[in-house]
DNA sequence: TTTAAGGATTGACAAACGTCAGTTCAATAG
DNA sequence: CTATTGAACTGACGTTTGTCAATCCTTAAA
């Protein structure tokens, strides 16, 4: 889990010799690293995060014509920033005729929040 | 806070009548959502997830110098992430003779972390 | 004073991103 | 069947991002 890191000493080395010595990063540590950069980079934007935040807010699943005119934005535009959570694992959708409605993964925010805390 | 939608009537509308009723986004909302992508963004790369992390784990300041082998990538590099993480206000750094020291700002995470959970 | 080290900055470039206009597709009302 | 609607997809665009090689600046050893 940990890097185990020593604070190396402060004073110049002699010329020649490496300034640290090489730390082995674990793998376990990367892997949860890439989902979680995955997580938060689709939430790296202010709509996707009112998006979620909406979905959140109505613990069922909302219309996609819901969703557009709460954004200055254009309804291809709303709907490529709902993909982008889809992709992320964050939200899912389900068609109902011709509607679309869309509501947050259960969990889905669960490793990023805890590591957050 | 919330943004009450009201789940709107499942039949096709007749020709020429709005989908939905226009919904008001609060701005108070908007605020808090522009200044939590900010950090998810710059959350979003695994690198800098690994970068917070370590410095999250000594709980004192890491020197760059320590910092650099984790990754393989080169010292502008590692120097890039730790900037975007800085004008994030995720991370500070301290200069100490020859060596820069770089910490995590406490409360940084804080409103994202609530959120999320 | 000269030399070298740690680290930030600059410039360049390919890849990815956010947005929209236009189009397509599936489903439903007439 | 035809017309219309909700929503996804496509192509295009300007912007931003991640990366490195090269450079610069500050500090400290010799």
């Amino acid at each position: 889990m940990s890097v185990d890191l020593e604070l190396t000493p402060k004073t110049k080395r002699p010329a020649g010799e490496p300034c640290c010595k090489p730390v082995v990063y674990p793998d376990v540590e990367r892997d949860q690293a890439l989902r979680m950069a995955a997580v938060a980079k689709a939430l790296g934007d202010p709509v996707r995060v009112q998006l979620v935040d909406v979905l959140r807010k109505h613990a069922g699943k909302v219309c996609v014509c819901e969703l557009v005119p709460l954004f200055d934005l254009s309804q291809p535009t709303v709907s490529h920033h709902l993909k982008v959570l889809r992709e992320a694992g964050i939200v899912g959708a389900e068609r109902q005729g011709l509607w679309a409605y869309y509501f947050v993964i259960p969990n889905a925010l669960k490793e990023l929040s805890g590591w957050l805390s």
